[in-house]
RNA sequence: GCGCCUUUAGCUCAGCCAGGCAGAGCAGCUGACUCUUAAUCAGCGGGUCGUAGGUUCGAUUCCUACAAGGCGCACCA
């Protein structure tokens, strides 16, 4: 330690000395408690009726003083209990021992259960020990922690002394796992595909690389897993899904980390008709299963999930809130209308990128309830097959809840010579300056030459419908440990 | 990537506009208190004012650069 220590430090340190001096293992192995707090308040009546005495564990954070009693607050995985201490009841010696306890310490208490005049569950501890000693002292009680950065950073703490915070990761984890309760239920395979890929693709996204040294290769973290899945489409696994962290190199915000949670599955013998009702229907049993509602508060609306979504077309859409036939349009006419509408048409390359700039900025905005828009130009869906109306046009859908999108689906393109041709468009883009475009992929054409039987396949941003299940606005509060900068340069570097 | 804002005690925040000994609440320490719950009462300690420069007799305060973070815009899921 070169900086002396603060004194709020220093008497930590002081307690955890004169605990070892009187014999206490400050840092023991185990403790066998009987209940969690929550059980003890549920079954309070019962408890303290037969008077039996019960064990439990946690950390102390809050603690009241009264001279010969205290009362203290302790936190376990499930909630808080309070505890009494009178010193008549455990003699000066073991009273006088807790005197070197304090908040954030972890603690196994057993006493009996009662009421107090405040109407409180509390136990009356008969005994107690140290489990673990805490060196530094936790954030304020009363404001919590509320600095983004040392709640990112510093999660622990964020998930000791802010209410709410544990619960937003536990509808995460049910989220996702009412996701594989449906798909299982559904005949659905759960896979593992490579994250780290020769040749990435998938989706329109710059990849992160990274190095193998035993074959002296680089290889990317995917961006997506759909061609991957497709593959074992192609080998007989008619109904799979994985759920699993994708990679991209693009910018941070609210709404994007580097990697984030994808769930992609794909269904043999289904066009994207039949997998608008399966989504809808998995919408709603993942919000009724883990809200126990179909409608959800998020910002100022009110959003029912209930199926049947409204359906409307990509070209529908457009005339209906842009009022203009976009479809019929060509690339400069596209691009007029857009600076006409005030947008900003800087960046937009070809006519696929005219129209999802009109669509993402006039059209989606509008979709506050769950809206599937359907039936997407071929430009901006490589991976779609050709609409079996319009050859224009690609089965592919986007479902929409909020003005953001929640999903992405389409009649998966089998044929392998229009997948060629389709690569072929994107190697153009791409040697025009797109560096998301997607890459050629003869592996996957080889793949498809031996035969891929007609198939839907979906994909869904797990973060983001955990943001709309959780009314969280950054996506950085549904994932535990968001992507940061070190605090200091170099500070990742494990070699110093 | 651009713009705006933030960074002061363990935490939550004042102070800065108009430069002059570094402040409060909680937490901590000492004492009182045997049903408190943001316990109360009396007293005490605690600071690299994000980092590095500049201006000045003197900088937490003014200026510049840098760093981290937040919000908005742009891009994307």
């Amino acid at each position: 330690m070169e900086r002396e220590l603060s004194e709020i430090l220093r008497v930590r340190r002081e307690k955890l000395q004169k605990l070892i001096e009187k014999g206490v293992n400050p840092f023991p192995y185990r403790y066998s408690r009987t209940h969690l707090s929550s059980e003890i308040i549920a079954d309070f009546e019962k408890l303290s009726e037969s008077g039996n005495t019960v064990k439990i564990a946690g950390r102390i954070i809050s603690w009241r003083g009264h001279g010969k009693t205290l009362f203290a607050h302790i936190q376990d995985g499930s909630g808080k209990i309070q505890i009494y201490i009178r010193k008549d009841d455990l003699g000066e010696e073991k009273f006088e021992l807790f005197d070197l306890f304090e908040i954030g310490d972890i603690i196994g208490a057993e006493g009996t259960v009662f009421r107090t005049r405040m109407g409180e569950v509390t136990i009356k501890v008969s005994d107690f020990s140290l489990l673990a000693k805490s060196l530094k002292p936790l954030p304020e009680k009363w404001h919590g922690l509320k600095d983004k950065e040392i709640r990112y950073r510093k999660r622990y703490l964020d998930l000791i002394v802010n209410p709410g915070v544990i619960g937003t990761f536990v509808t995460r984890a049910r989220i996702i796992k009412s996701i594989r309760d449906f798909l299982d239920d559904r005949g659905f395979l759960e896979v593992e595909t490579p994250a780290m890929q020769v040749l990435y693709g998938g989706a329109n996204a710059r990849p992160f690389v990274t190095h193998l040294k035993a074959l002296d290769l680089d290889l990317y973290l995917r961006i997506a897993d759909e061609l991957y899945l497709k593959r074992l489409v192609v080998g007989g696994m008619e109904k799979v899904y994985e759920i699993c962290k994708d990679f991209r190199n693009e910018g941070m915000d609210k709404n994007h980390n580097p990697e984030f949670t994808m769930l992609e599955f794909y269904w043999a013998y289904a066009d994207y008709r039949d997998l608008m009702n399966l989504v809808e229907e998995m919408m709603f049993s993942v919000v009724t299963s883990v809200l126990d509602t179909d409608e959800i508060n998020y910002g100022e609306n009110l959003i029912s999930l209930k199926p049947p979504y409204r359906r409307m077309t990509f070209a529908g859409a457009a005339r209906k809130y842009i009022g203009v036939d976009i479809i019929e349009l060509d690339e400069k006419s596209l691009i007029d209308l857009a600076k006409e509408r005030g947008l900003d048409t800087d960046r937009v390359k070809g006519r696929g990128a005219a129209l999802d700039l009109l669509s993402s900025e006039l059209v989606e905005p509008h979709l506050i309830q769950p809206t599937f828009l359907t039936d997407y130009p071929v430009e901006l869906s490589p991976l779609a097959k050709i609409h079996r109306e319009d050859p224009r046009l690609t089965e592919r859908f986007e479902l929409f809840i909020n003005g953001f999108e929640f999903g992405n689906g389409f009649s998966e393109l089998t044929d392998p010579d229009d997948q060629r041709r389709r690569f072929e468009a994107q190697a153009r883009a791409r040697s025009m300056g797109d560096e998301e475009a997607h890459p050629i992929d003869e592996d996957f054409i080889l793949a498809l030459e031996h035969g891929m039987p007609p198939s839907a396949g979906y994909g869904l941003g797990i973060d983001r419908l955990v943001m709309l299940l959780t009314g969280n606005s950054s996506i950085r509060d549904v994932i535990l440990f968001p992507t940061m900068k070190p605090e200091t340069p170099g500070a990742g570097n494990p070699d110093g």
